[in-house]
DNA sequence: ACCTGAACACCGTTCAAGT
DNA sequence: ACCTGAACACCGTTCAAGT
């Protein structure tokens, strides 16, 4: 499913116009271009994972790239596919509590997005629809059918989970990569200590426990609970 | 708390150097940058909001900007703050029952996000600090409270609520605004629909149950089991 | 059919210089 | 102190022209 990138192998055909001794480049393809796109992505980030880079990478001019991807978001999108084969779904056929095991890979999802910066930010937009993304929705809801969630509230209920393995991802990554994020997140964390009984009773009640726990533990808890809501909340209404 | 943008007063001082009888142009200020920001975006949207297409507005250039606005980021987590004051609050001193009342309040609030493509997207990354996020936070937790829900559990718990009404903004916003995502979602229902009970057994199970639904109903089942998640999910693990 | 040079219409950010 | 012209280093996308 993971197409190689198309390393230059010296017995390639030579090019015609050969600038210097570069090794001879290889023709463009749909996987050549998805495979250096997900290597650009792993070196620089999402984020450097740009038409002109990627077209300068395969050494060859932007606009050659559009016969075969239509745009940035559909380039973006299929980097995202190809890197949810790295997610573990091996907690589906594993022994023990269902919903530990869903919480393990969900945990899985959100560690795999969060590995490159940009990435699940871009996942957040678009939501691709090849094999490893459709391998995860089974694996989800085959451990809710195993837990005897009913139906119609697990088909629901998956959109919930990776929706907030995602959001959750895309959080963290540009928090921790980003100064400028920092920053803000600490300017929240002050204005909430700041908060007086008479404004914010509330916020003021819970004080620090607002922000205690590990990420790890916070997403743990979330995903039982949403596994739980899941679960218990009925689709009549 | 909102500030007013600076629009042009005739009866403001004259620019020294006038370009053909353009209104004076007035002084460069905090809030008028973020007045004419907001402006700008419920006009173009979010995306538009650039420093230059900003400073263009303000009759300046980019450069001035940066005197007053560390960066982009910074500029549209101060647009979004403002937006926020749009969210109806009044749910939470409103009587009735008070999961129904969470549940209207989340969903103005994703209502007020949805309406402008990008602040959604925008919000997820820049969480802000002012005050309309904190009396945003505030109510959450009131209700909350007002449920019964443990503390421990309402001070993790509003963060995933707020999470999810914003991600759920995003997608749907990206997905009715853009026609490339809306291709990417009919990938999606195809790739689904057309999974077979040997390959993909619980999608082919769930079927169609998979997009039931409006985006209404599924939006307010969500925060229903999230909040019902919250309530009987302890944080002891 | 596939590929591409060149152009169009943009970006964020910095910094030396001006007022 | 505040403001800015000009530059640096980029973008996505299109399209006429070439092979």
């Amino acid at each position: 499913m993971t197409p190689k990138p198309p390393e230059q192998t010296p017995s390639a055909t030579p090019a015609s116009r050969s600038r210097r001794e570069r090794p001879a480049k290889p023709a463009l393809t749909y996987e050549g271009i998805v495979g250096t796109a997900v290597a650009l992505m792993r070196s620089e980030g999402l984020q450097r994972v740009t038409m002109r880079r990627l077209a300068q990478q395969l050494d060859t001019g932007p606009a050659s790239l559009y016969v075969y991807v239509a745009n940035t978001a559909e380039l973006h999108a299929a980097i995202l596919e190809n890197l949810l084969g790295e997610v573990d779904l091996s907690p589906v056929r594993a022994p023990g509590d269902w919903r530990e095991r869903l919480v393990t890979l969900l945990g899985s999802c959100t560690r795999t997005l969060f590995q490159y910066p940009g990435l699940a930010h871009s996942a957040l937009v678009a939501r691709p629809s090849g094999p490893n993304y459709l391998a995860l929705v089974e694996s989800v809801l085959a451990l809710l059918h195993e837990g005897g969630v009913p139906d119609a509230q697990a088909a629901w209920g998956v959109d919930v989970l990776l929706q907030v393995a995602t959001a959750t991802a895309a959080e963290q990554s540009t928090r921790d990569r980003d100064a400028a994020a920092e920053d803000e997140h600490e300017a929240l964390v002050r204005a909430l200590r700041q908060a007086t009984s008479a404004g914010h009773p509330r916020i003021a009640a819970l004080g620090d426990d607002l922000f205690s726990g590990s990420p790890e533990q916070r997403l743990a808890w979330t995903f039982r609970a949403v596994i739980n809501g899941t679960e218990a909340t009925p689709r009549t209404h």
